[in-house]
DNA sequence: ATCCAGGGACGCG
DNA sequence: CGCGTCCATGGA
């Protein structure tokens, strides 16, 4: 059992961190702790007073704390962050002291592919539910505290399944997207490894857009949730309309130019749409979903 | 029963 | 290029 402890860590709100919509394999447990699943490691965190207390499986404990440090983007200063977005107007001041404790994970870039590709058109508990059942059977399996847990399946793994297997774990129409674009990172065709090394948001963008089932929405998340692409602005229905009553008011929401928006985030938020984009989706979601 | 969910592919003009 | 339509599934 590894063990890591921060003490007065800033930013760092299980609740704001798990439930912003950014991550699927986290649940919360009876005593207020989550436990997840992080490559090959199962992590339950806890907060106690002025303590976050990472507890999990991993081969060493120097592993653990490399990937806890690096998965919960510790070297980052939300403080700051917060700081240069709160001085733009009291709306991005409210939604930041509505979820304060809110960091920008960084999660495996193959497992963020497949994840959001399947969250196309869908909602956070069924994706949730189906992400478990492609790693339940496909996935290693892990054990923490006498309980299974699954590790998400590698490429080589997932490419075992056929498209009726896809089907079979209620993936509706998203199994062939899934089948193709595995399929695509497999046989190299699409190379993670060359991606990561674009560096310019919009180059990085525009390969993700290759991969079938990835549209803007998709490629933004990927962007922003794993390679923390800061610059990135997802827009789906709850962005779309929380920017639309606090700055556009157009009548038809649903008639709000994604271009436009686009633009306008850009403009405002100061290279940091991405992070003001996840303040705004929390607290919009949490008020009325 | 009808609508909706962290949208995208596809076909049409 | 811009726009409408269809796509599986399950919960409200």
């Amino acid at each position: 059992m590894e063990k890591y402890v921060l003490e007065n860590q800033e930013s760092f709100n299980l609740k704001h961190i798990f439930e912003c919509g950014q991550c699927f394999r986290w649940n919360k447990m009876e005593d207020d702790s989550y436990v997840g699943v992080v490559k090959n490691a199962v992590i339950k965190v806890k907060k106690e007073s002025n303590k976050i207390i990472f507890t999990g499986t991993c081969d060493n404990n120097e592993n653990f704390k490399s990937l806890v440090r690096y998965y919960f983007d510790l070297d980052t200063n939300y403080t700051e962050y917060k700081e240069k977005l709160s001085q733009i107007d009291e709306y991005m001041k409210e939604s930041i002291k509505f979820g304060e404790g809110i960091r920008i994970l960084r999660q495996d870039l193959w497992e963020t592919i497949i994840s959001f590709i399947i969250s196309a058109n869908n909602n956070i508990p069924r994706i949730k539910k189906i992400i478990d059942r492609i790693s339940k059977a496909y996935g290693r399996k892990l054990e923490f505290e006498n309980k299974e847990y699954y590790a998400f399946p590698t490429v080589e793994e997932l490419s075992k399944a056929s498209v009726e297997d896809l089907r079979g774990l209620g993936l509706g129409f998203r199994d062939k997207r899934i089948y193709n674009t595995t399929k695509m990172i497999l046989n190299k065709e699409f190379d993670l490894e060359n991606l990561t090394k674009l560096n310019d948001t919009k180059l990085m963008k525009e390969e993700l857009l290759k991969l079938d089932g990835v549209g803007p929405k998709v490629a933004d998340c990927i962007l922003l949730f794993s390679l923390k692409r800061v610059d990135a602005f997802p827009i789906d229905v709850w962005v779309r309309r929380v920017m639309n009553d606090l700055y556009i008011h157009n009548e038809d929401e649903n008639k709000v130019n994604k271009r436009e928006l686009q633009k306008l985030a850009e403009d405002k938020f100061m290279g940091l749409s991405g992070i003001a984009q996840q303040y705004l989706f929390y607290w919009k979601r949490e008020l009325e979903g």
